[in-house]
DNA sequence: GTCCACATACCGACCGGTCGGTGTCCAAAG
DNA sequence: CTTTGGACACCGACCGGTCGGTATGTGGAC
């Protein structure tokens, strides 16, 4: 029997048989962001899969390390894509809006990481809680570093700290997990491009 | 023996000597903030609060009722003390302002219960959850009422939804507990005006 | 044979909740 | 004043069930 045989064991051959690991972390996430890290199992993670434990437990040496791959993968991701924005040689203006923009459309696209992001990220051990961050604090300067820019040049008011307008900023793109619907009737580049008009906006220099 | 005998039975007579209820709920609230909801034991719950799992469970139905009536005292506190600030007779602006910086100071003031919200409200049974929700509803919408008011008056700009507006404030003011530290340089209050005056100038009316 | 990629059975810890008691107080009866 | 009875506020041992993790088996590729 076993058609499919001969594969590399992390390669994708097939429909329902993709990797192992890629199908263990895709189902876990969904089942994260549903019900809570705590509260599911691994039992339900692996069946859901179509693995069971001893696989599980092959590829990841706990349950938490599922959940920081989640993580990792996630942050890799928006890192990228802020560096890839904020280095380019639009007006500064642009950047800015371009970056706010595009962190609140891919956290609407990936709903479910975003989701656990917010409510699990105190559930990892702590060594793996201070891995993460420390690149979520890589991201944040990264982000606060266009406003300073900004700042120094004068086309932003200069009567807010910096590093709260990123607080400000980013716990609004952190919560939208808990309203947005895609039911609503708003896309996820029209919320992303309000809320970047509105970090812009806020930051004019006042009394203009 | 037994000095302090005749006390009615829900008051306090003393330092240590709180009423049951109030000492179970001051101790959930603080470790559910600290390790979670999910992580806290009942055993430990008791233990903090000095008494055993007997008295706990005579006074609470469960432990997600402990959990529901932290919340339930939050939303009350806030949802008064909005009221009384919107109510007012005020010009809009200032008491938009006030909402808005005391909401923070408030959630400051309060940052355990802050952050179980955020991490804990969706553990928490389905009805009681939709109680919560329906609580915290009609919150957002007497907040947002301030900013329809503004947005008749011509006092602020009409190209936002009212409702994405809110949503992207409080996204901010729940995020607090996750980066706010009373070790920092500013206090409950600054952090508040801060909030307050960038969500103002974010609604000022575009190319003034 | 032996290595890899899993499968299966199982373990010890722990957890929320229960339940049969127990001590204290108060009010009415005697 | 004493007795009685019962409501109230707890106590704490215990239970059924679940969970993360592990130890061992197994079958195919080479």
């Amino acid at each position: 029997m076993t058609r499919a045989s001969t594969r590399k064991p992390g390669e994708a051959t097939g429909d329902d048989q993709a990797a192992v690991p890629r199908r263990l972390l895709e189902h876990a996430t969904k089942l994260f962001a549903k019900k809570g890290f705590d509260r599911t199992s691994v039992q339900e993670i692996v069946e859901a899969a179509g693995v069971t434990k001893g696989a599980m437990y092959h590829y990841f040496g706990s349950k938490d390390d599922l959940l920081y791959e989640i993580y990792a993968r996630v942050l890799r991701e928006q890192t990228r894509q802020l560096e890839s924005v904020a280095s380019s040689d639009a007006p500064l203006r642009e950047r800015l809006a371009a970056a706010a923009s595009d962190v609140v459309v891919s956290s609407i696209d990936n709903l479910d990481d975003n989701t656990i992001f917010l409510q699990s990220m105190h559930q990892l051990s702590p060594d793996k809680q201070k891995a993460v961050r420390a690149e979520r604090r890589k991201y944040h300067e990264r982000f606060r570093g266009l406003i300073e820019e900004g700042q120094r040049s004068g086309e932003f008011r200069t009567d807010k700290p910096a590093d709260v307008v990123v607080d400000f900023f980013f716990g609004s793109v952190h919560h939208l997990g808990s309203w947005y619907r895609r039911s609503g009737s708003l896309t996820a580049r029209q919320i992303g491009d309000h809320y970047a008009d509105l970090l812009l906006d806020a930051l004019r220099p006042p009394v203009a």
